[in-house]
DNA sequence: ACCAATCTCCAAAACGTTTTGGGAGAAGGC
DNA sequence: GCCTTCTCCCAAAACGTTTTGGAGATTGGT
């Protein structure tokens, strides 16, 4: 491994210089600097992270933890999530630290302390915010300067991105009701979850701007995994007052939804309506291809990772909270 | 922030004790040793990361770079690796960096040298291995230890997990031609990848097995997306020469292709018959479900980084080489 | 010819650990 | 009572950077 010393030594000029050199400090001449650069290049040499960390008391990295709440954790929105995230950290030279654990539980709660204790990173990314969010107030407490998409409800200053899930499903119920559907149900997430405190709202307002009742057994929860949105769909078709749609929490659950509906018989699109949330699975290619709301998650990763590089850097943002658009895409899950 | 001296302080010992305590050393009194631990403890101390990694020279922190082809990588099939190999990293106390850069271009390259210049990372875990895979001659020239899902083709020692694609398509080819299927088709990936290589061959040997002529315009390549599936899969069902099985190289792929049969108005099970790969989208709950070679992802993580922190140890390992077997599950998709 | 200002450069300190190479005192053997 | 062996502890060095606080040339003004 080349250091700066060997660097320094081959030039027979100090270690300051070299480091001064490559760090583009003006004091330094042109020519050393030139000089230096190029042998720098050449002996391959790159400073050595610990070293730089330790004496810069910052880590160049930021931190972000998946909620696998089971082994299998199969959802396409984190592969974005994560590829976003780590394609904006890249680009200004940070690294992204990934760890995964079961949400709100020890586990998650060893890696938030272990991280921000050694200050192994420089900030975090949370998502999948619950409403009493024990992450963002530890945060809060820390100093650490972290993100979040999607804010809880607690009162603290909220710095993030939020997906504008009112007018989104406005949009959509807007879309089912004028297709002719007044029997709308709901697949919701767990109740702490923002998202579904979110959307379950977005819902209740859709309904209420079409003046349709909400009906409490129209309104069942799930776990955002296919399997989940199955089941749930299930209950929701052996009730005697069946949905004629059904809007999801995410495009998991509604293809769950879908194929229990296939299994009653009745063809999606035509029989029912289901609609999704996400964009970000296969929604395009399922049988038949769902309706959803789309989000951008790619740029949104890259959002967050640059309002927490702000933050890091101590510079002011341009907005403490940025608001997406969520983009109804009509598919034939809810065109008969 | 809490440092080893302000422990060493608070009990009048010096520094060399309170690690040494705390790092488990026999040379310490057990009395001396509870007392600091419990100190520690209380004062909320934990080792800063840098100037462990400075002085142990060591970072424990292993690597792995997502190969995004594009923004939207949607893909369940790395969330769940990520979580494995999140998992097994930190039931070791070991960190997972992440990062992201399409295959072999100038932006992953320069990931990798990153990282093992300035030793960010003690070892790395690739996938998506290509026959000719540069990232692994890299890694070998600089002696920094790695792991890899699937071997290339060079001749280099190869340390890691291999799926025994083989079994797999004997099994698989064998159900379809047990349904009465001779013209079997082959959607791929990019012939440079070894899980096309792989699955192509197995595709190949199946035929054989079952003494049916390989046809060439029944092989066609695409991206591993749904969208490349699906448009694949039309070139397939525009010839003259209609397959009337389709074995797709992953699940995404089949899922796009499914779509496509369904425009076709082919009842996807009944009038054609298409498989997949991974077992892990969402294909038991696809329309109809998929037949697919289920793999355990999240264990097979697993597996790679405990080889690979053997390896950062020095330890011997138990097998360089670990096969796993896929599993067919055979579903509507392929039973007419 | 002198002083001040400007350019370049550098030695040494500091960041927070772990490890090296003992050293003091108690216990044990004869 | 002396020598050896444990037991428990510690001072100092080292890891590879960045930053601090100048110091020696050179230039420019008068």
């Amino acid at each position: 491994m080349t250091t700066i010393k060997d660097v320094a030594k081959l030039l027979n000029i100090s270690i300051t210089t070299v480091s001064r050199a490559l760090d583009g400090y003006d004091d330094v001449a042109q020519e050393t600097r030139e000089l230096v650069i190029r042998t720098a290049q050449e002996m391959g040499y790159t400073p050595n992270r610990a070293a730089r960390q330790l004496r810069k008391q910052r880590s160049e990295t930021i931190g972000y933890i998946l909620p696998t709440d089971k082994p299998q954790f199969a959802d396409a929105f984190y592969s974005e999530f994560i590829a976003g995230l780590g394609d904006a950290a890249a680009a200004s030279n940070f690294d992204l630290l990934v760890s995964a654990a079961p949400p709100d539980s020890a586990a998650e709660k060893a890696i938030y302390q272990r991280w921000a204790q050694g200050r192994k990173v420089d900030g975090l990314v949370v998502n999948r915010t619950r409403l009493q969010d024990w992450r963002l107030q530890y945060l809060s407490g820390q100093k650490l300067p972290f993100v979040s998409l999607e804010r809880s409800l607690l009162p603290l200053e909220f710095i993030g991105v939020e997906t504008d899930i009112a007018q989104g499903y406005l949009d959509l119920i807007g879309h089912l009701t004028s297709q002719g559907h007044s029997r709308i149900a709901y697949i919701g997430a767990a109740p702490d979850l923002k998202i579904d405190h979110d959307r379950y709202t977005g819902y209740r307002s859709g309904l209420e701007a079409a003046s349709i009742a909400p009906d409490p057994a129209l309104v069942t929860r799930a776990d955002l995994t296919p399997e989940g949105g199955y089941q749930a769909a299930i209950r929701l078709l052996n009730q005697a007052t069946q949905p004629s749609a059904i809007v999801c929490v995410n495009d998991l659950t509604a293809i769950g939804a879908m194929h229990a509906a296939h299994e009653r018989g009745l063809k999606v699109g035509r029989d029912i309506a289901i609609a999704g949330f996400d964009g970000v699975a296969d929604s395009a290619h399922t049988q038949p291809p769902l309706t959803t709301l789309d989000q951008p998650v790619y740029t949104i990763a890259g959002l967050l990772v640059n309002m927490l590089l702000k933050l890091i850097d101590g510079k002011p943002l341009d907005e403490h909270q940025v608001r997406i658009k969520p983009n109804l895409l009509i598919r034939a899950s809810t065109v008969g």
